[in-house]
DNA sequence: ATAAGAATATACCGATCGGTTTACTTTCAG
DNA sequence: CTGAAAGTAAACCGATCGGTATATTCTTAT
């Protein structure tokens, strides 16, 4: 749907506010009224804008999705298309910057799945889709590597993906990304190549 | 602190409501009435066992913590204590049976988390320090397993436990727990081992 | 027997929740 | 110039929030 669409001004104060608490305090944690008036705004225009609390938390998901996205894309364009496994490394790069510009505050997605129990809510769509998106661009990579069976693979690194970003929510040690990207290399390495050419 | 402390019936009815509501609804999302009527007890009750809902979240995480290690514990006693391999493996065979008993909705623990923003609230502490425990059962199995630097090797069993926790939550195909432990082999048989004996 | 603890029933508290309404003003493109 | 869209201001809605109060009954160990 509205993925350049032009907000007007009102609108985007509204979301960049609402963004920045909802993932801070917790979607159920925050009411329309502080929203409202934290952006400088009434209700009413919030309303308007957004039509529901619901359609408001969607839009911030929805965002959230696209400049991660951006911010990926970013991180991986830096290396040549022809060194995938390189590419599964920015990844992983980009989600420790990602954080480290970040609250302590874990996965926005996984922190608002938890709140988000209603089989039916339209933000779970968003959530679970973009988790499909990752899981799926391991895949694609590690077809590019030539791997015999890439989905199970990329199944595992997805997994380290999701547990990496769990951990910088707490405060245990941690040696950070590095560890992890000796992980991914570890698994490639290790599996199954296509044998081919003379 | 209430290790074994024995509970009048109403207040077990009110803990165990709230932790199958807190669990699968979210904390925020319901209410101490909600529990109260759902437990077959008054609100006085509530407050007169628990003093606050933040005690009842408390005494819910609490209680959760110990009911996984006992769960954990039970299912690492049936492998022989010169196994250590064995009992790393028995942990992600705990976890996927721990899990598919449950309702998709992921880490009780890191759901909580996502909801006590304030750095204040008593459940954080429950709830970084089982996740620290967990880590340094690793790292001492790892031990035994006579690693040359087991910290390293436990920070990514352990971000693996927390990513495939999560990822139970989404409904993305999973070859389940089987991969992870793949995993967790190539990572301890790749890693240093100390060079001993004749 | 009795007194303390555990429970019920019920009414109440101020605050906040998500959301609506009415009336008026400001901005700006056709 | 004008009319629609975007905005402010403020009152209002019923419902629910976490938490307290009072008064009464049931249970049980000493």
């Amino acid at each position: 749907m509205g993925e350049t669409t032009k907000m007007t001004p009102a609108a985007r104060r509204i979301l960049d506010t609402a963004s920045e608490l909802f993932y801070s305090k917790g979607i159920h944690a925050v009411g329309v009224e502080t929203i409202a008036s934290e952006a400088g705004v009434t209700k009413k225009t919030l309303y308007d804008r957004f039509g529901s609390k619901d359609q408001l938390i969607v839009a911030y998901l929805e965002e959230r999705d696209q400049k991660w996205r951006e911010h990926l894309f970013s991180s991986m364009d830096e290396v040549p298309d022809d060194q995938p496994l390189d590419k599964i490394l920015r990844i992983f790069d980009a989600l420790e910057n990602w954080m480290s510009t970040r609250n302590k505050r874990g996965c926005a997605f996984v922190n608002a799945l938890a709140e988000l129990s209603e089989e039916t809510h339209p933000g779970r769509k968003v959530i679970i889709e973009e988790k499909k998106w990752l899981k799926e661009l391991f895949v694609s990579l590690l077809e590019q590597l030539q791997l015999e069976n890439p989905d199970p693979i990329a199944e595992q690194l997805f997994i380290l993906h999701e547990g990496l970003m769990v951990t910088y929510s707490l405060d245990i040690y941690e040696r950070g990304t590095a560890g992890a990207k000796e992980t991914v290399q570890k698994l490639i390495e290790t599996a199954d190549h296509k044998k081919e050419e003379a």
